[in-house]
DNA sequence: GGCCAATATTGACACTTTGTCATTTTTGAC
DNA sequence: GTCAAAAATGACAAAGTGTCAATATTGGCC
């Protein structure tokens, strides 16, 4: 079987393996991560199940690459996000409101992160670890206030977590995006004017990368750092 | 039901189910639910696999299933708090303590609810319901003080499920259980004193069901309410 | 205690999937 | 255009899944 013709091209390696990334991404439109099989998506990608061995040990491995690709696809978008300038709170808003609506209305971020039964472990931890840090500097420069900032940081990244988990499913409509980061932003410790003021205000949104995703979409400095495995 | 036939009355057929419940909770000790085999379940189980069949039809089903038991164990417990009194302040915080104590150094809730690979959509999703519908009882008296019901009911519970899982990763310490519940009735409209008051008050707790569950230790109206499939 | 129909268990079977690997094909640097 | 390294292939062994007719067990009834 044969001919078709030489491709194009440089990194093939990265290129199939995105291929299989790609793959398992459209069968898990239709399927849960636990019901993807070798075979399914090495054909899907083109390639004879054999071959899926080249790239990844086993299903669990690519659902883990996959994992961080998300990770890594969102940790791109904010860090866009974050070199508006330096006002804490106000970055906090922009964030928080660009990361929820990315779940509602979607290109199927949401069922990716809620409902394909991924490990979703690290971008959870990840989320708190990036918004610990930033609302720690928060409170060391006054901007926030926070007499635990542990417990702070749980209410706030389970808070976000639990809209986006409400938002996905339908029981928070999308216009609830703005009320809920006013209410994270007194959470910590703005007055309630304030809160709104910044949870309400104009800006322009960052278009999200879509679906499906790609490690070489990734600007290369966040795909070094983070392809973990 | 059954029209002609004489009928069974031993409960064989749910001990025997309750052991494949119990054999699948004991591996889940060391491996992913993903990784869970028939063969591997029946034979811990003391039967062979294709005796398996006679009570699921696969392993995501026999997966449910103990995801349900886990709801069921859960929503006996909150029962049995909120029988107490009828201030829902004082109960918001006793079932959140208690829910809360579960997962850090435990017999396993907290691996089983977030390691475990489980779905846990029926849990959070009960959690939420429940939740919301006291929430929303103690907005109606002017107990609690909230806006945006949806809102807060998603911050909230959100709240919750994100110091629980930073309780079980190790991020938050045990004794924040206490502060993380005064700030969520806070959250919910309580003015400091009173949230810091009603969240350290002195409790006695009901001691939890010891895992692995069992349907036959879920009292009978909750396991016939509950048990969906 | 012993009988009997309903029910549960068994083990063998066909089928699917996984993981390995020697061989063939493709790639891209020279 | 050549050639060593890298990737893809397909056939295989091993393991798992799901089915089912046959066998064993259970508990109600006398």
């Amino acid at each position: 079987m044969k001919p078709p013709a030489p491709l194009p091209t440089s990194d093939k390696r990265a290129r199939t393996r995105d291929q299989l990334l790609v793959a398992a991404q459209q069968l898990l439109v239709e399927q849960n991560a636990g019901a993807l099989g070798i075979r399914q998506i090495a054909l899907k990608a083109g390639l004879v199940h054999g071959s899926f061995y080249n790239y990844y040990a086993d299903v669990p491995a690519l659902i883990e690459d996959l994992s961080g690709l998300l990770f890594a696809s969102h940790a791109t978008l904010v860090a866009g996000l974050r070199s508006g300038g330096d006002d804490l709170a106000a970055t906090f808003a922009r964030v928080t409101r660009q990361t929820l609506r990315l779940i509602p209305d979607g290109d199927g971020y949401g069922r990716l992160l809620f409902d394909a039964g991924l490990p979703v472990d690290r971008f959870v931890s990840g989320l708190r670890a990036a918004m610990g840090a930033d609302i720690a500097a928060g409170v060391r420069r006054g901007v926030f206030v926070a007499d635990d900032l542990d417990v702070t940081i749980s209410l706030v990244a389970g808070g976000i977590l639990g809209a986006a988990v409400d938002l996905h499913r339908g029981a928070l409509p999308a216009p609830a995006i703005e009320p809920v980061t006013a209410r994270l932003l007194e959470t910590l410790g703005l007055s309630a004017a304030d809160a709104r003021r910044l949870a309400f205000a104009d800006v322009t949104f960052i278009t999200p990368p879509s679906l499906p995703l790609r490690w070489q979409d990734v600007p290369a400095p966040f795909r070094e750092a983070l392809r973990a495995s």
